[in-house]
DNA sequence: CTTAGGG
DNA sequence: CCCTAAG
């Protein structure tokens, strides 16, 4: 049998909350979108945040983010923010062979297996929470269908906040040889497996939804939304018994009361923009261990498997299509059984680290074992209900509630790192380890203490932990010294670099950030700082010509510098909001020199670093600035009148 | 290719 | 210094 799984991102639907609606903010979000560095999926968790904290403020929008168990569904689309991906994405398939012991993956999509790494670089690097998805590419319409306004957070946030509780399978959806069944695991889920293409009853239908969406069709941006979220997938098919198997399922609502529970992944896939990384990693993006559930109402056996798993959720009131089909169930009790849907659990935070050297047949090696030895660390389950954590296994759902059909939208799953091996996603304690035939030892950097926020505590007693803690650990910065120098990014890289001091042939599967780095290969121009000489020469031809004419001032102070480009000189009027990460970035690179010099004249002569700048040099920068701009404003205004002038006649 | 901005 | 969207 062979299992089709997905890694899906931890999102559902989801519109792009007003404040995020600036153009600006749309063309920061594609940029960091486009740019694999930041995964779609801490963009959003951002974002997130601050849809959560809305809700907070007006409960009266607590209904919005109803429907758990969706599909993550980035609606950044329409106006200019096309998330679309650049490159044809090629399914990235990794698919387990099942011939050979070694239970080495294989990359379908790639021919050459000893293509040099870097090609998937961004693939694997990419921070989308593996979500194990259960759904099926077919659904991927019904995901589109987002109800426009409707503000769906449900993974995450709802999973956060809220959830949800239980979880049963007696099947063993075991991964490696080693690991078996998820501890604490019990009640009548059933696992198996089924067709790839088999689209779906399983995943499609909960019951009742009030949910027009399955019915709308698709818009053309949400299409536009899909593919790029698919891209990021990575198609996994293991066929292996046991493998990634068991990160993610569904539970199939089926006539009688059994459950059947799909596993199917998805995964990241060709990402945007091609890009070259220097480092190669494998992660789920957010450590979070989060789940989702979708109640299904099918008591009544007619309704089993009609409605599509993701229709409703998309609609984002889980809530309501719970109810709705809640009520007669409810009523039936005593050997009714409590039917639940998983759609998806979000894995731990998976990291892999290999040389780039290394084959991909050794990547996808590593790959498995990172996340057999994830899973054979002994995940449980934790089950959240009304928003509360169920610790004690002793009751039983009717105590607790949990059969109760229009409450079911409040339970949600969780893995969680066995409590019993907390260190295991400790930063000191790498949590996965991998033995691996490459021949290269790679150090890791410490964990951030907020992607381990996400790994040890992905309770609801922390609802934002997660999605915080994933954006604000970007900029945590663990840096290596001889990264620095090449690249300005590197401080909130978390990536590996092969220790000289160490040997072994150990493969080190850690945690590590998400982001990998661009190549080393695409090295950047050295750093040229100007010279008083070059200042001055700058600052006399900008007096001349003034700030706008960059080509002509290149070719009037630095005609015969190649290495001064034109970019290199342009004024920017900001100059007095820079961060401190821009400012250090500036003064170390000397670069966009009036930029910086309008703004190094503006701040104390305590504040300046480098080769100091003649006062004087800097009095002419600020004078000319200044007129420039004035020149600039008088213009626009002359050009405004001029076309009102126009307007009028 | 330039310009203009943002990072 | 880098990257890009617009012109």
């Amino acid at each position: 049998m062979v299992f089709q799984k997905r890694l899906d991102y931890g999102f559902n639907g989801y519109q792009v909350p007003r404040g995020c609606r600036s153009a600006r903010g749309r063309s920061s979000l594609k940029r960091k979108l486009e740019d694999t560095q930041m995964g779609a999926f801490e963009l959003l968790a951002t974002v997130a945040g601050k849809l959560l904290q809305e809700r907070e403020a007006s409960p009266a929008h607590s209904n919005v983010s109803g429907g758990i168990g969706t599909t993550m569904q980035a609606t950044v689309g329409k106006d200019n923010v096309k998330l679309e991906q650049r490159d044809e994405e090629k399914p990235l398939k990794v698919e387990s062979c099942d011939q050979g012991s070694s239970g080495e993956t294989s990359l379908v999509s790639k021919p050459n297996q000893n293509k040099c790494l870097d090609e998937f670089s961004h693939v694997v690097s990419d921070p989308a929470s593996l979500m194990v998805n259960c759904d099926k590419s077919v659904n991927a319409e019904d995901r589109n269908e987002i109800v426009p306004e409707t503000c769906i957070f449900n993974n995450m946030l709802e999973l956060d906040t809220k959830p949800p509780a239980l979880v049963s399978s007696d099947s063993s959806i075991g991964i490696h040889p080693s690991s078996g069944p998820f501890p604490g695991c019990r009640g009548n889920v059933k696992l198996v497996s089924r067709d790839d293409d088999d689209n779906s009853s399983g995943c499609t239908q909960p019951s009742t939804t009030p949910l027009k969406s399955s019915r709308t069709p698709p818009r053309l941006e949400d299409r536009k939304i899909k593919k790029v979220l698919e891209s990021k997938y990575w198609e996994v098919a293991p066929k292996l018994e046991g493998e990634l198997s068991n990160t993610n399922g569904y539970i199939k609502p089926i006539s009688h009361n059994e459950k059947v529970f799909y596993t199917r992944q998805r995964s990241l896939r060709n990402t945007l923009k091609r890009r070259k990384l220097d480092k190669r990693a494998v992660s789920t993006s957010d450590g979070g261990v989060s789940s989702e559930v979708i109640s299904n109402s099918s008591k009544n056996g007619k309704n089993g498997n009609t409605n599509s798993l993701f229709s409703t959720t998309h609609g984002g009131n889980g809530v309501s299509s719970s109810s709705a089909a809640g009520h007669e169930s409810s009523s039936q009790s005593k050997d009714a059984h409590v039917k639940l849907s998983i759609k998806s659990f979000r894995v731990p935070e998976l990291f892999i680290e290999i040389p780039e050297t290394a084959t991909v047949g050794s990547l996808k090696r590593s790959v498995m074992e990172a996340v057999a030895a994830i899973i054979g660390e002994g995940l449980h389950v934790g089950v959240l209900y009304q928003g509360k954590k169920i610790r004690d296994d002793s009751k039983t759902l009717l105590q607790t509630g949990i059969c109760d059909d229009d409450k079911l939208d409040g339970l949600g799953f969780a893995l969680e790192p066995n409590p019993t091996n907390g260190s295991h996603f400790s930063p000191k304690d790498p949590p996965y380890l991998v033995q691996s035939d490459v021949p290269q030892l790679l150090t890791r950097y410490p964990l951030s203490p907020g992607i381990d926020a996400g790994l040890s505590d992905a309770s609801p007693d922390t609802p934002l932990t997660n999605l915080t803690n994933c954006v604000e650990s970007d900029h945590d910065s663990v840096l290596s010294p001889t990264d620095m120098s090449i690249d300005k990014t590197m401080p909130d890289s978390r990536a590996l670099v092969p220790h000289p001091s160490m040997s072994v042939d150990a493969l080190a599967v850690v945690p590590l950030h998400r982001k990998s780095r661009r190549s080393d290969l695409v090295q950047r121009r050295i750093r040229r700082p100007f010279s008083v000489h070059e200042v001055e020469a700058l600052v006399h031809a900008v007096e001349k010509l003034g700030t706008g004419r960059w080509r002509d001032v290149k070719l009037r102070a630095f005609d015969n510098a190649k290495h001064r480009t034109y970019v290199d000189l342009k004024a920017d009027d900001k100059t007095d909001n820079y961060s401190v990460l821009e400012y250090i970035n500036f003064v170390f690179w000397g670069s966009d020199k009036w930029k910086t010099l309008v703004h190094t004249a503006r701040i104390s002569p305590q504040q300046r670093r480098g080769e100091p700048v003649p006062q004087e040099l800097l009095d002419r920068v600020l004078a000319a600035h200044a007129y420039w701009s004035q020149q600039q404003a008088k213009q626009q205004v002359k050009q405004l009148t001029g076309t009102c002038l126009l307007l009028k006649t």
